[in-house]
DNA sequence: CCTATAACCGACCGCTTCAGTAGGATTTAG
DNA sequence: CTAAATCCTACTGAAGCGGTCGGTTATAGG
């Protein structure tokens, strides 16, 4: 597996977060209900989206999570590197700052790392799927949530 | 990090193999000293190699492995789905053998899995750069091996 | 003020995989 | 016969995954 649930379940409440109209905050155990995963588990991962500013929180009574700005300026790609860590195909592969590539191997006299050519193509076709991908594609593509904002019911004849 | 040091380590295996010139066989402990692996992990790596139909083996002394068919037919999504097992962006989703792609909360109700989307385009991404490059390609991308056979160094003037 | 509801935080736990080691059995060239 | 090689199984320490638990803080409403 490429990616672990932390994904799958992280990707799903960020959808479920820009479902919302906008202004009213969304509780973590109504997301953990409509999706059914578990509510503590769901703690941990909203604490890396929140630390890395792609959601907003509001604390007591009434409170719950928003998006920190509209779907459609979200990616995919910060998301999930949110909550998996820097991306890359493999353990000695470190993109740097400067958007340069490196490799640890590099160093293996003048000749260039064999996986070097592979891993930087298999970077780019990930890359590209999740930079290419913004979290109002999915929302659209999710349709209609489970609680009852049912205005313009997606699949019905207008 | 998308793959273990598995897919590097056997991605490299197969570059030294498709360094040699094709009938003798070369021994994995010749490999694992030019590329500094140990020997007794390659012997995993390769098993899975060879059980995959990638390379043959010929036992006892001057032993060793070859690649099944020439470097040029062989392309690295069977490498490294060889070494890693399936490739799949996420635990619930497996591409059946007609080529679909299923994912395993399709049965909430008619509205389709959120991520789904996302998914399919990482899966696209990556099983098209790792099927898109042969081994004949990092071969050459790789340059002369430590071993002494230059002819043609590449590098140098001719 | 009290209470219910919520976000926050850190510790813990069973499980699996990873990366590697170890020891042996079998095959084969010389 | 022996050295070199593949082959096979079992084991191990470390880390990450998926999840639970208990507790703290903040806040809206009565």
């Amino acid at each position: 597996m490429l990616f672990s649930t932390k994904a799958e379940y992280g990707v799903r409440l960020m959808v479920e977060l820009g479902r919302e109209p906008g202004s009213t905050p969304v509780s973590l155990s109504s997301v953990a209900e409509s999706e059914r995963l578990p509510l503590s588990y769901l703690e941990h991962l909203v604490a890396k989206l929140r630390k890395a500013g792609l959601v907003t929180s509001t604390r007591g009574a009434h409170g719950g999570y928003r998006l920190a700005k509209p779907a459609e300026e979200i990616t995919m790609d910060a998301v999930v590197e949110a909550l998996e860590g820097q991306i890359a195909p493999m353990e000695c592969f470190h993109d740097t700052p400067d958007g340069k590539v490196l490799c640890s191997h590099e160093d293996d006299g003048d000749r260039a790392c064999a996986t070097k050519l592979l891993w930087t193509r298999v970077q780019g076709g990930v890359t590209k799927a999740l930079s290419g991908t913004t979290l109002a594609e999915l929302v659209e593509f999710a349709g209609p949530g489970v609680r009852g904002e049912r205005q313009t019911p997606v699949g019905t004849a207008a």
